[in-house]
DNA sequence: GGTGCGTTCCAAAACGTTTTGGATCCTACC
DNA sequence: GGTAGGATCCAAAACGTTTTGGAACGCACC
């Protein structure tokens, strides 16, 4: 026999598909004796109720989607694999699936939003990656549709619930270590993009510097395309080999960090000796480099576990919950201390002073 | 209103749900200005098929399910990322859409199959990370599901569609440019596990070594369990501090390579000058590393796209083809020459001869 | 005028499930 | 003996879609 339904059980069994499905959801319109033989004959056969039938009544489709971008470079998202075994996780342990919705590069992202909203394959979604302000973020909140976002947007951060990485703080604490190791000639490489994680941990650092207000400290920036590796080499490149090159950079993401360490090697600084570089991310590649890159631990799993959970109390609780409260969390990533960072060297010239610092502009 | 139904449709248009569905279909037996008509308000309302109804009626889920194996230690998969991509972007392709099983810690991933199954949530399955034999393709192939899987088993080959690298063709490369630098003291770091793609990899090496009929070559092989960091570490360390250490190394994974790379620092062996380290995978961190992995590419994201579509013929023609000719591809990886590898060292005995090498057993 | 055919439309059934609103029978109680 | 109420079961409707098997109409042809 193909797939059992519950009209094979129930002529099988002599009793009407209602009192089946009754007797398999353990209502106590059924009589135990029966519920008993009714699950017996179920487990014998192997019955598993049909997944179309099910949500075709209930209106719901017992997945969870996450729109998996298509990026146009093919850049594959060095989270990815830790992200969505996380959600598995957190989401398995409640019952749901995951669902993937790729975006083609020909068709816009807001289209396939759009088609998993209306065609009810999904009962709420996860964005990730989201941007500083994000057209995805306002659609979903108009259409009323549960979801919840990995990052926060800029604007409006109470409107809907998030998980976010405390970038700020981190930065923060970077600078701070790096400071007090007497570090005062920073440097931040980030990207070119807008994407709010960075104006998180940019902004983070540029507290940091100015509650200290020492007028010693200066920072210099350098942001590139994401993308692109050549123009971000050349730019650390520059960096590095200019007349007022910093002692201490801070890297916006570990590929970033890593080119710097790369660079560095090119132009024979030693790190930590000469630069002290901290990453964020905690890229696999991070632990095996040399020296291996100081760097702070997103714990992206226990993101996506965590947005598992919240998706799921906005699925199984009121909806509306997401317009009245919703629920944020903001994980405090580790530092993760390793060998690239460093007390701040001595200067060419021995000034001795401290404010002294003549090749500062 | 919430989703505009078929009904909703019809009512407005004034025809029945009949035509409306065979309007949006295509039909040719609905006149096409109604067709126009139709089309247009249907995109005007942002009409979607419901996929529940869709699905109950034609049988058909439209989702192409992958298992994801959710480890007793959380290791996260370094390339599930990559072939995640892969797939969705060889699906949406062809209009159909992923959707992850996770196998909770508690049950089997055999229950989780079979619910996939059996529920009909999906129309066929990529299962990963085959084992030389395998429960989960025996029930697949009984139950005559549509699935494809990355990785061969040992004992069948022909019964059912596989996409694998050609590992055994890479290690007997690997051998080759290693002997013909002039390495002879050989040593393979392995799991032990039997994954097949160790067993095909393996095999391929020992054919290598046996085609070159040289009895001057020796080949020390390691085995630790393939999730013990710790006694992996120990035997690679006891391999490199052994009197008899191997001039070339050859890792089963780049994961391996890596901590060769580690314990060759630890100990002062130079790489490649001392000692060559062919790694397979190339891993992001494998190009950070100094020196630099020769390893070996799989092109894991073809392999995805190409299961997805093989998946797919088998889904969208006749099954059966499954059983009568399955399709099957043998994906050629490429290799990665970096700074690892590179003539063998001469021995310290400096004997001059071929053959003389007195340190071999 | 009848026949046949092509065009355009639609009512109804079917997919498998859950839920609603009883129906039936038995027991207990007055 | 009649009735109330509990226990156990079930027919039918509903979810939204696709497909089957016509129906209705107009036109051309003999």
């Amino acid at each position: 026999m193909a797939r059992p339904t519950l009209r094979h059980l129930a002529e099988e069994l002599d009793l009407s598909i209602t009192t089946v499905s009754r007797g398999l959801a353990g209502y106590s319109d059924v009589a135990a004796a029966t519920r008993v033989r009714i699950r017996e004959t179920a487990a014998r056969v192997g019955y598993v109720p049909n997944s179309a039938g099910q949500s075709l009544v209930t209106g719901r489709s017992g997945f969870v989607g996450l729109l998996l971008p298509l990026r146009d470079p093919p850049v594959i998202d060095p989270f990815l694999g830790e992200f969505l075994t996380g959600l598995g996780e957190g989401l398995v342990a409640r019952g749901r699936d995951l669902f993937l919705a790729t975006a083609q590069a020909s068709q816009s992202e807001m289209e396939v939003l759009q088609r998993v909203v209306e065609s009810g394959r999904a009962d709420g979604l996860v964005l990730t990656r989201v941007a500083e302000s994000d057209a995805r973020v306002e659609y979903l909140l108009d259409k009323g549709f549960p979801f919840v976002t990995h990052g926060r947007t800029i604007d409006e951060n109470l409107r809907h619930c998030w998980v976010d990485t405390d970038g700020a703080d981190a930065f923060a604490r970077a600078f701070d270590i790096l400071y007090s190791d007497g570090h005062r000639d920073f440097a931040l490489v980030s990207i070119d993009e807008p994407q709010s994680f960075r104006r998180f941990r940019e902004d983070g650092l540029r507290r940091a510097i100015a509650a200290r207000n020492d007028p010693a400290v200066s920072l210099q920036q350098r942001r590139t395309p994401r993308f692109d590796q050549q123009a971000r080499t050349q730019a650390i490149y520059d960096l590095l080999s200019n007349d007022e090159r910093p002692t201490a950079v801070l890297a916006l993401t570990d590929e970033i960090a890593l080119t710097v360490l790369e660079q560095a090697a090119e132009l024979d600084i030693a790190v930590p000796d000469e630069l002290s570089v901290i990453g964020f991310d905690n890229l696999p590649a991070s632990a095996w480099v040399t020296p291996a890159l100081t760097t702070f631990d997103q714990h992206i799993r226990d993101t996506a576990v965590g947005l598992a959970d919240q998706l799921l109390d906005l699925i199984d609780g009121n909806a509306s919950n997401s317009a009245l409260s919703p629920s944020h969390r903001l994980i405090h990533p580790d530092l993760i201390q390793r060998a690239s960072h460093g007390p701040a060297p001595r200067r060419h010239k021995e000034s001795g002073g401290e404010g002294n610092r003549d090749f500062m502009s």
